[in-house]
DNA sequence: CCTTGTTAGTTACAAAATCAACTATTATCG
DNA sequence: CGATAATAGTTGATTTTGTAACTAACAAGG
């Protein structure tokens, strides 16, 4: 009973993802959380409102992957501090368009050099093309191609 | 005033590495929550035992950069079910020992061989320099190069 | 020894995430 | 039309996590 056995458990892949992702979420927490006191899934979703200009909650799930009810809440607290407007659609009344307000756009653009500055920092370790490439795969790994 | 603005945040790297570790993790949930009603930390406890040996909680929490509580919760649970023991260090009889039972390591072969599989489905939409430079890089940023 | 500091691990309490059930609205189809 | 199903979003109950404080053991310096 021969079995191949060339799998390393130690190199799978959502065990790889998941610290990385973990090490960077946590490392970049510390730049943004005593700024505005955000939660990842508020600025998650500051940061889609600031790149796609409008969306309803359910479009913010469907790019983040990130459960509605999360959402909600972050939606939720982010219109208490006036980072966003909500806007009933006339013709679907149960969906709702998000946006940002002027001082919405202002958190989002603070936060965007913040961020950029942090990006800039992890793909320092790389060369241009594997930063490029690492993209795509992670891309590619949430199903998404864009 | 001109600005450099070669940036896409929708291509932030930790909102790429999120994104794609919670749509690796919650798809892999599926294939073992229901064999053995384990948590995301309780396997990666498991398996880091499984590939060790035995190691202590410490060691584990370094390694796979998971928070000492969630590990001590885990390794409760764990323990519980039989899966571990824990051995007292007679050198530093603050440190455990922690090492996988007959069943511990049954399940540990058993889920190993379910995440070969799943990684092989990943990994399955990358050629196979992708899929090795991809883990490299990933373990580039959580600083271990191993 | 004995104070002070550090480390491994646990636990209490607060914060957040998940799940299920809910409202309100729209879509489907006999 | 009218019943049933589906969808956007919210809310409450439960579970899980994170923070900080704790115990117990060791370490170093006086």
């Amino acid at each position: 009973m021969m079995e191949k056995d060339d799998f390393t458990p130690q190199d799978f892949l959502p065990f790889l993802l998941n610290r990385a992702a973990e090490e960077c979420s946590l490392e970049f927490q510390g730049e943004y959380k005593n700024r505005y006191g955000m939660l990842r899934t508020e600025w998650r979703v500051l940061f889609h409102l600031g790149i796609y200009g409008s969306l309803t909650a359910k479009e913010i799930g469907v790019r983040a992957k990130i459960h509605k009810t999360k959402i909600s809440r972050a939606v939720a607290k982010l219109a208490e501090r006036r980072f966003v407007t909500r806007n009933r659609d006339e013709n679907d009344r149960r969906a709702e368009h998000l946006a940002l307000t002027p001082a919405g756009e202002m958190a989002y653009r603070d936060l965007r050099s913040v961020a950029r500055e942090y990006d800039d920092k992890l793909t320092s370790r790389f060369s241009e093309d594997e930063a490029v490439l690492l993209r795509r795969l992670l891309k590619k790994l949430s199903g998404i191609e864009t």
